[in-house]
DNA sequence: CGTAAAGTTGAATTCTTTCAAACACGGTGG
DNA sequence: CCACCGTGTTTGAAAGAATTCAACTTTACG
């Protein structure tokens, strides 16, 4: 795990993404509060896990550049992704951080990574933190209420709309789209677990929906064909939300999300 | 919504559930130094609504007495219950406080409500409520990955047995519970619209549970009928959890739920 | 006592899964 | 250079789970 660490450790605030979360400002005066080395980036290769179900892990991290699957192994040899990770975005933070994680985090693609080093101690140096910490747990939950509504109420093809918009518009955030295309290294096994679908059925609809001009994916990317009729097929209630959309802690950059649609 | 406030207002240390989540020694120590008469209590009766989807709600609750529905409407008229909170539970917290909220939040029973006030004001106060309120946001959200992990992939039994489970642990953990039995004021049509699943379907599904001998709900209790046969049902990833389950932020009382098992 | 709401049951339909098999692609080694 | 192999994708047909539609029964409440 830590044998893909890089040897070349650079502070973050040269991170691209210091606009959002956690990284930028808080981050830079608190490593200098804590007169620490960290926070630093390391690399992890493709397949490789940051962490692992079952486990503890202590540390919390920052994505920087890749994608990481959080997902978790069911008894019975099935697997729920609970959610994929984009550039920028904040991870590794649970409920208590001295028991097992509950769900494995795997590189999708080759990474790079800060760690935050000793959230908790951070967080009583710098009370700011704890509460941006708490908006983005609660950005998580919303998140994820979001994708329970969706797999609770609607058919294949709306799920796997809701999918493929959530990423798009979250790497749209970032600037990482190019036009209405993005890199995309899920498989369809891991669209299946994400959405609670069968390999099987997550390929038939997606001809479908490439058919119906809506969506294709190829190639490791997808292209979103027809936003609109996406977006109306998906709903109202939906509305893209991630651990680090909200870079202050009050309201000022309140619907950031909501004004993208 | 507020012609439900009783009369009298007192101070919340009398609080039953002070063992749990943020109304104990914080929220007492906060309230004098903010020189208010809050947190006081209120009265909301049975399905009046503490607060409605699409509109602002500044405020967070906890709830002392009774049951609260946190639920959401989706275009088609279809409704996807979200959680049902308990007594001890903490509600109302959502990303940005300024917004409108994503969900309704309707009593199911008669409630008695405690109001936390200026929460991020008791924040920036007491640095400590901050960070509290990050590990019951990260609390919600594994309750939350749960049921999506349970919803997506099991069937209609194993799905309302862990509802079931879940509410009977979560009762009992308050000592709300009368051996194997609890209160249950939720209908049929709510626990469809919780587990995904229509009202028929419920009903022949609880039907089919009592017949094998698992559980049975009938006036508006729940018995638990056999806890062993369902604790496998649902599986390992089972683990019921709220966001008051974690009086301490650090790790001490951590596994206080596993240890029920 | 009567009405509305909640619960119950049956049969047909729809969506998704399961099982089975074929195809495409990239990498490896002879 | 090409046969081989594994992984991921594609397609068909049958089985299964849940939904829909319709009707009926029971319960709760004024």
């Amino acid at each position: 795990m830590n044998s893909h660490l890089d040897a070349s450790t650079k502070f973050c605030n040269s991170c691209p993404f210091s606009r959002f979360g956690l990284c930028p400002t808080l981050m830079q005066e608190l490593s200098e509060l804590l007169d620490v080395k960290y926070p630093r980036h390391f690399s992890l290769l493709n397949k490789h896990y940051l962490f692992s179900q079952g486990k503890v892990n202590h540390e919390t991290y920052i994505l920087r550049t890749g994608w990481i699957m959080l997902f978790r192994n069911l008894e019975n040899g099935e697997r729920q992704v609970l959610r994929s990770v984009l550039p920028g975005e904040f991870l590794g933070f649970q409920p208590d951080l001295q028991s097992p994680s509950m769900y494995s985090a795997m590189a999708l693609t080759d990474c790079v990574i800060c760690v935050v080093p000793n959230l908790l101690e951070l967080c009583h140096l710098k009370p700011e933190l704890a509460l941006r910490l708490a908006f983005l747990s609660a950005c998580d939950l919303a998140h994820m209420e979001m994708y329970l509504t969706c797999i609770a109420h609607r058919n294949a093809c709306e799920r796997i709309s809701l999918m493929a918009l959530d990423l798009y518009l979250r790497l749209k955030l970032r600037g990482l789209n190019r036009g209405y295309t993005i890199l995309f290294p899920l498989l369809q096994q891991d669209i299946a677990d994400t959405v609670g679908l069968t390999t099987i059925h997550v390929n038939r609809t997606l001809h479908s929906l490439r058919q119906k001009g809506l969506l294709k994916i190829e190639k490791h990317e997808l292209t979103i064909l027809d936003f609109d009729a996406l977006r109306s097929l998906v709903g109202l209630y939906f509305e893209p939300m991630t651990s680090c959309d909200f870079a202050g802690m009050s309201g000022t950059e309140s619907s950031l999300t909501t004004k993208l649609l």
